[in-house]
DNA sequence: TTAATTTTGTAACATTTGTTACATGGAGTG
DNA sequence: CACTCCATGTAACAAATGTTACAAAATTAA
């Protein structure tokens, strides 16, 4: 159980220390469920009743789409929430199955104690808050750089956003930057170095200048 | 003044009636503030202390990089929250400039006020919570078309999304969906006819059928 | 109906990106 | 120091996508 401070709780009532964190737990009615390796955890089409951590474990998220047919989505590792961005939406059923690759616990909030304790305590508001907008601000700028066409284009607007005084640094390798991006490794690398070829930039080992800001801004 | 239900509070309070959501304005402490075009609403940096509404007219936002050197990033039209995502994240600064590109409106709610109107009407709570799901909803999805590579993998997730024993409707123009895409309308209808053409797809005004299913699935 | 307008299909070619394979260079280890 | 292990640069070629231009089809207006 203690992850729940580490993962739940603490990501929404981060303000509070751990002693207070234990208190607030227990106010909070919330059921435990575990999962044998290929289970499944939910179906496409279940309504999302209840706030899904999962706190221990591994699924995988699949769409069926004839028997026998299955298109693999993605992987999630503990801890982190299954349906967050549904238990409030409209349309609030799974759009996938979840399966357990690995034997999962996962801890159950019914969506009605949620707002009742939202309602009851702030910091617990501010923090369910702020984990979801901190998440809507993470997917607008991978949109944002997904969106952009051309590599050159998605390097001008992820340098121009941390380039202090004309000077940046990369903060990440080359390779996860491209992973990032959405791109391979070499078509990154090949671009980076015609940009510095033309003037535009300077770099080496993870660090640069903008040269030429005129031509980063053409590049969007 | 009219707007207001039609937009946030109708937007957060959707299952009251027009004469309920009269009352509740009421109780929600808010300001409105007006901008001439040209003006500027927000600066970059600015710390994000209210839920900006822009109710009335239109703004763009951009990056300054260097004095005379902007970057614009988009337009936004009313009626639509300027800054939801970053309210209530911990990095709670604007990333942009916000300029009225015609004469605006703007509400202005604090966000404690937010924060108190949400612990004191359930409603209230549940309409800003389903807004925000609604909108990671709508960005998750963006997120995924855009993260799979190739045109082909794009169409063969749209289509196993929401046909029907194997039976499909686009729903919208073939222009419309190659931008929904990020790519070019003669791209995409090239992409369509190589998949009529190899007999995964049947395909005619708008409708269509799939005809070969684990070649779709090999696509992703 | 015809005419006008919009949407879509197609083709030829340019450009970009992916793929593969290998070279280089640094960081750490024995 | 030599050696290994990664991260990165680079090159040649393949494949995908963009670009441009135009024709055909569908839709709308007159």
């Amino acid at each position: 159980m203690e992850n729940l401070d580490l993962l739940f709780f603490c990501a929404t009532c981060r303000d509070k220390s751990p002693e207070e964190v234990v208190k607030i737990k227990c106010t909070i009615p919330h059921s435990i469920k575990n999962y044998k390796k290929g289970e499944y955890i939910v179906y496409q089409g279940d309504k999302v009743e209840y706030l899904y951590m999962l706190v221990k474990g591994k699924v995988k998220t699949e769409i069926v789409s004839d028997p026998g047919l299955t298109l693999h989505i993605e992987e999630i590792q503990a801890p982190y929430p299954l349906a967050a961005a549904f238990l409030f939406a409209d349309n609030n059923r799974f759009p996938v199955d979840v399966i357990a690759l690995e034997d999962s616990e996962i801890i159950l909030v019914r969506k009605d104690s949620i707002e009742k304790q939202m309602a009851e305590c702030p910091h617990f508001l501010r923090g369910f808050m702020a984990f979801t907008a901190n998440r809507m601000q993470f997917l607008s700028e991978r949109l944002k750089i997904f969106s952009l066409k051309g590599i050159k284009a998605k390097i001008a607007f992820y340098l121009l956003q941390r380039a202090k005084n004309n000077e940046f640094e990369l903060g990440r390798s080359i390779a996860s930057l491209a992973e990032y991006f959405g791109v391979e490794r070499p078509s990154l690398s090949r671009a980076i170095s015609e940009m510095v070829r033309d003037g535009i930039i300077e770099f080496k080992a993870g660090k640069g200048k903008i040269i030429n800001r005129n031509a980063m801004k053409e590049m969007l």
